[in-house]
RNA sequence: AUCCACUAAAAACGAAGAG
């Protein structure tokens, strides 16, 4: 029972650290957590899926001798969130090491921009699969180093879904849609995602009847290509055919409500936005910004004022969102305070930041801001 | 060998389009 409540979780992608802290303290009450490691390695799963690196941590050193498996979640936990030191370290204290210990590895060098280091793994490691191939070829094709990704791709031993997928997203994403719909056309086996990648490569493109097309023709859609299209019209001024494919989706989730939003404020319309934001069952930052984002797009900076004090919690995204506003009404001073406040800078926001000083003419901050920012790109 | 690693969708700056 305990194990079907953890699985639910596991699949669940609006999980909150509440309901997850609620059902490990009922089991740690139960005292089956350090018996059954089946138990322990969902909790650390789920606690690294939502970025609880803290938990994580203490749930897996009250394990005895834990089993390999148990070793590659934890790795798998600090790779995807982003910490590529400790991965290392990680990696380094393992008793023992397989083939999917070494493939995280290599794509948290991936993810973290070190592709040689990531290549050097890949190179290195005791033996490749297929998904090891694929990873590789995923980091090539972040990295937009397309020959790369090619060679290796004609290289490999063989081929599942997602080498194809990732080949066509490479191509895609840099907005070669010909190569893509090349690749496209030679797969053998097309799955969900391979239609959805074309479907967006072609909205990109603004190709909106190819996208149609293409759904169409697709003999299953997931809730991603249902948001995908909703996304395609919005992006392209076209909220009808947005809010039509919304209104068929079979079930909704946050990422089709908020390409809804988005839908809107391309419209210039932030009546429908406001009205779509009430009406979604939850709301989450990601939500909420898109909010500030409207009345910012709409001109309303008290709007964008009362939304972004109003919302629970804030992080880069919404700070700049909000600094951004104030720089685009003219208020340079007010989004220099928001940018003071903030918590944590990242590129976009010195950036943001030396853009509002440069609007306004005053190239000498401007230029400060940018020598101040510790990360270029 | 179905508890671990690889691929698709939503928010902020920039990339001609804040006259």
């Amino acid at each position: 029972e305990i194990i079907e409540c953890l699985e639910a979780l596991k699949s669940s992608e609006s999980t909150s650290f509440q309901q997850v802290k609620q059902v490990h303290s009922r089991i740690a009450e139960s005292h089956v957590l350090c018996r059954d490691s089946r138990i322990a390695n969902l909790l650390i799963q789920i606690y690294g899926s939502l970025g609880c690196l803290g938990e994580v941590y203490c749930i897996f050193k009250t394990l005895h001798r834990p089993s390999i498996l148990s070793w590659n979640i934890v790795l798998a936990a600090y790779a995807q969130n982003g910490y590529l030191e400790e991965t290392k370290s990680v990696f380094d204290r393992m008793p023992e090491r397989n083939i999917v210990s070494f493939t995280t590895v290599l794509s948290a060098f991936a993810s973290a921009g070190f592709i040689d280091s990531a290549k050097e793994v890949f190179e290195t490691m005791p033996e490749r699969n297929v998904v090891s191939w694929n990873a590789m070829l995923t980091a090539f094709s972040q990295q937009g180093h397309l020959e790369d990704a090619q060679i290796l791709f004609e290289k490999m031993p063989e081929h599942t879904a997602v080498s194809w997928n990732v080949l066509i997203n490479a191509y895609a994403e840099r907005g070669v849609l010909e190569r893509a719909q090349l690749v496209f056309e030679n797969v053998p086996q097309k799955d969900v995602y391979c239609w959805t990648i074309m479907i967006t490569a072609n909205a990109i493109k603004g190709n909106l009847d190819s996208a149609s097309k293409l759904f169409r023709d697709m003999p299953q859609h997931s809730i991603v290509t249902w948001t995908a299209m909703v996304q395609a019209f919005g992006e392209n001024g076209n909220i009808q055919e947005s809010l039509n494919y919304f209104s068929k989706m079979p079930e909704r989730n946050s990422f089709a409500w908020t390409a809804l939003i988005i839908a809107h404020i391309h419209g210039r319309d932030l009546d429908g936005a406001t009205r779509t934001f009430r009406n979604m069952p939850d709301h989450n930052i990601v939500s909420w910004t898109a909010m500030i984002h409207a009345h910012a797009e709409c001109g309303s900076i008290d709007g964008a004022k009362a939304v972004y004090d109003t919302m629970p919690e804030r992080n880069v995204v919404s700070c700049t969102a909000m600094l951004v506003a104030y720089s685009q009404a003219g208020h340079v001073d007010t989004a220099r305070r928001v940018f003071d406040s903030m918590p944590l800078y990242n590129v976009v926001a010195w950036n943001a930041m030396a853009a509002g000083y440069a609007f306004q003419g005053d190239l000498w901050t401007a230029r400060m801001m940018m020598r101040s920012c510790p990360e270029r790109n």
